[in-house]
RNA sequence: CGGGAAGUGGCUCAGCCUGGCUAGAGCACUUGCUUUGGGAGCAAGGGGUCGGAGGUUCAAAUCCUCUCUUCCCGACCA
């Protein structure tokens, strides 16, 4: 094939097979393999570096607002699982469950002997685990509110898995909280989904719908769930990130009492929250293109990277020298690599417009003689620009700045046409699904009558969104008065 | 978990129906020469025993059974 004759990056393009295209974007760009674990992938270094780079912000955000990062294990007693009906309900049919723990050879074959009394499962989310602690560590008000983070994996066995978007092992972190009241445990359910909103909307520059899920659709033993819904490409919603109120359920379940200001014995109020490895997947979904990877500046491995372009070895010293001295410049606050290695430049180049870097840069004996800098916008379809060097340096700032103007702009394009008001019956929703997909806000009565016919077309309510228009209209599903607004797509 | 498709060097695939030479191609990789600012060309080379187990047969990548995995549709997915 000749090589001079492709059009993209990928071999596939979101038009062609959305799905295909989403799994190249992922091998293509090094973020992660398929392992040898049904249901679990391996997150190489380009792709841990982002989790890091997500990680780090977020720990950041919430060692700010007082919390502190602990660790818990990985197994959780059956029994105790038992303890609260509705969550375990919830988890029952994705549950890795551990039964011995000791292996024995039987015919030269490694066999599980020694059965547990009480298997383990091992953890799919921490609330009773961690309440065990709390339990123990919580006496009286002077110790609340207690503000608990932890970074980990959980397992979901789930049936139908997705690189980043559902595998049966994925990396979160989740945040386990205990106050006096009802109103402080809210308080801090929503200061958290206030924060993932700001970290979707305003650092990964998604498009996404803060609301909360309708009462069928919460957290399994939760009073209240909030949700993120970001939209992807093709129009589809992911949940980005939660954050529940588990009012007394979970205290009860687990036994967290502490002795009030007036003496008396009282159960604490909790909440818990959480962001998993998924949010990768979002981000790919959202703002890649026929080239591959795009990312957010924040999250960026690499913010820059530089190709020195040599074709007379003469000159190699020079413009190695160039190339340290832009590097030099930026390294303070920015991620820059200069690739030195023996392979193309035209290699070098694609490859990095896979990866997703927002400024590739390319610097041969020109560039060294007219002090500039020649670089490819990875975010404005790999559009050439040239910069004075000095200019270059001293601007590199608002241009990664632009860069993510770019992205959110061209995703908000995309989301904002798959966006719908003007729904107001079945039939019109029926007929907009049948050829499209996207958000439609339109109204619910709130109850629970007719969810099977949203179903049939397989969709679902995303989310009761924060932001309410307040006027009156109908019910999509049963035709009843109200001013209540839903998000209505089909997810992922 | 139900329905469908597929597993052959790192990747994409041909070969299988109709069993039989030493299992092929392109890309990638290594070496050499040439080329070189927009995904280079030529030449030589390395790498697979055909997802796994069992069976049929003189003989299995090819036929049969079971199994594992992946992909698609669905159910499920707080």
């Amino acid at each position: 094939m000749n090589m001079s004759q492709k059009k993209n990056a990928l071999s596939i393009t979101r038009e062609e097979n959305f799905s295909a295209w989403y799994q190249e974007v992922i091998l293509k760009a090094d973020l992660a393999e398929l392992s040898d674990v049904r249901g679990c992938m391996v997150i190489k270094p380009y792709g841990f570096a982002i989790w890091e780079n997500i990680k780090n912000i977020l720990d950041n955000t919430f060692k700010e607002l007082g919390h502190t990062n602990a660790y818990f294990p990985l197994f959780i007693p059956v029994d105790l699982f038992e303890k609260e009906a509705e969550h375990v309900a919830g988890f029952a049919k994705e549950m890795a469950v551990v039964t011995h723990h000791r292996l024995e050879y039987v015919d030269g074959k490694l066999v599980p002997s020694g059965k547990l009394e009480t298997p383990y499962v091992v953890r799919p989310t921490s609330e009773l685990i961690i309440g065990k602690s709390f339990s123990k560590w919580i006496k009286s008000y002077r110790d609340l509110p207690l503000l608990i983070n932890q970074w980990c994996n959980v397992v979901r066995w789930e049936m139908r898995p997705r690189m980043f978007l559902r595998t049966a092992e994925f990396l979160w972190q989740e945040g386990h909280t205990a106050h006096e009241t009802a109103e402080q445990a809210i308080e801090e359910t929503i200061r958290m989904h206030e924060v993932y909103k700001w970290f979707i909307c305003d650092v990964l520059q998604l498009f996404a719908i803060p609301g909360k899920k309708p009462e069928y659709d919460k957290f399994a033993g939760a009073i209240d769930t909030y949700t993120v819904e970001a939209m992807m490409q093709d129009g589809k919603a992911l949940q980005a990130a939660t954050s529940h109120f588990l009012g007394q359920n979970f205290a009860k379940a687990t036994n967290i009492k502490y002795q009030d200001r007036d003496g008396n014995m009282q159960y604490v109020y909790t909440s818990s929250w959480g962001l998993s490895t998924r949010i990768i997947g979002a981000m790919i979904m959202s703002h890649s293109d026929d080239n591959g990877l795009n990312l957010p500046s924040q999250v960026a491995p690499y913010h820059a990277v530089i190709i020195p372009i040599i074709k007379d070895s003469n000159n190699t010293s020079s413009i190695m020298e160039y190339c340290n001295s832009i590097k030099s410049a930026l390294s303070n606050k920015f991620r820059v690599l200069i690739d030195n290695n023996d392979d193309s430049p035209q290699n070098k180049k694609w490859k990095y417009v896979r990866k997703g870097v927002p400024f590739i840069c390319e610097i041969g004996i020109k560039e060294v003689e007219s002090n500039t800098v020649f670089f490819i916008k990875r975010s404005d379809d790999l559009k050439q620009l040239k910069l004075n060097k000095e200019e270059f340096i001293n601007t590199f700032d608002s241009l990664l700045k632009n860069h993510d103007a770019t992205l959110k702009n061209k995703h908000e394009n995309i989301c904002k046409s798959k966006l719908v008001n003007d729904i107001t019956t079945f039939n019109e929703l029926q007929e907009y699904f049948s050829n499209n997909n996207g958000f439609a806000r339109v109204k619910w009565s709130g109850s629970n009558e007719n969810l099977d016919k949203l179903n049939d077309l397989s969709l679902s309510i995303r989310c009761i969104p924060t932001e309410q228009t307040d006027t009156n209209g109908k019910c999509i599903l049963t035709g009843q008065n109200t001013i209540q607004e839903i998000i209505v797509a089909k997810s992922y």
